[in-house]
DNA sequence: GAATTCCTTTGACATAGGTCAAATAGTGAG
DNA sequence: CTCACTATTTGACCTATGTCAAAGGAATTC
């Protein structure tokens, strides 16, 4: 998913404007496994993933990894409130496969919404539709067995459900892997 | 908490763009009990909370009322992705107590949004405030008891947690109300 | 202010999913 | 191809929270 295709989904654009905008993002390729962002750190950079895939996660008091979402090809990637509120970090960000990316300063991002009122209608939509996401997993989280979660799981995610390790998934979905596991067989 | 006020603190409008946005909102007193938005219409009406409270809530498969979210003082309530999209609403809205709401059309603020390029921007900033208070909700409802979510609720909605009935909050936190008792309790 | 309805508490019991531990299967580096 | 490491599966057992049922309390209505 091309990012100017994209951006031409959500906000009709002029060409000109498009072309001035995409000039703003700059092009990186990042090799699996890698971090983009530490728990702590202040999120620089809004990512825009061509190819490849992210996910965000956070330590829990235990030590381990809750992945918190993730990010597929033609999805904005980042740890939002970091990114828009230049606050530390509550999230890793980590590249799972290795991925084309966007990449976009924050300081970039502010001059584009304050030129162009389409820019931030996009922010506005973008925002929601991520609302909307957030919305449906936590009634997944909230009110279904584990088999549903992971019914959940299979239909927002259908291209990454089965490209990530099984923890990743388990984690994200609020249940041990020994309980996803055991559900994947029956 | 004042509509004009609140505005104001979002984003530095000046006084003329103050008073035409404001003059979109139109005063509403309602009734406790009041059911403002049901599941299946098109939500089509935001309103802002001056005083009172209210809560938006599904039916799930047995019929059980489950809360989703509670709306205190100074905010803006609504079926988000309802109104925004103008698609069926996914919940039911409903004041808890006597309220004043200052009420705006879709099609009214879509029009603001046109015409205010910081319209645009509050709207981004209302909704991705309203986004990282659910990614909140989401991690305290994903990995803690029942007694750290009943702690969250007491900390994300201070005001509303001792004047709703207990039922509401059991279901708007995940757990029964036997259990929500039980915790009150010890 | 009695009656009705709704809300909250309490108790006994059931169960989904967690925990811990060990076995098995995959995967990447050399 | 083999070793070392990581990820997944399986089993036995445990616990937090749910379910069902009934009894108290509060609050609204006439």
């Amino acid at each position: 998913m091309n990012i100017t295709d994209f951006l031409s989904t959500i906000v009709p654009f002029t060409d000109d404007e498009l072309k001035d905008i995409v000039s703003h993002f700059k092009k990186e390729t990042v090799l699996k496994n890698q971090t983009l962002v530490r728990q702590g750190e202040v999120c620089k950079t809004l990512y825009f993933v061509e190819k490849g895939m992210g996910r965000s996660y956070y330590l829990n008091e235990n030590g381990k990894e809750i992945t918190q979402w993730f990010f597929g090809v033609g999805k904005f990637m980042s740890s939002v409130d970091s990114f828009f509120q230049q606050t530390p970090s509550l999230y890793y960000l980590e590249v799972l496969e290795d991925a084309t990316l966007y990449c976009m300063s924050k300081s970039d991002i502010d001059q584009l919404f304050a030129k162009y009122h389409k820019m931030e209608t996009m922010g506005r939509l973008v925002t929601t539709e991520m609302l909307t996401k957030m919305v449906n997993k936590l009634n997944a989280i909230q009110f279904q067995t584990a088999r549903e979660r992971y019914d959940y799981m299979l239909a927002e995610f259908p291209d990454i459900a089965y490209r990530v390790p099984l923890g990743h998934i388990a984690s994200y979905l609020g249940m041990t892997q020994e309980t996803l596991s055991r559900i994947r067989k029956g």
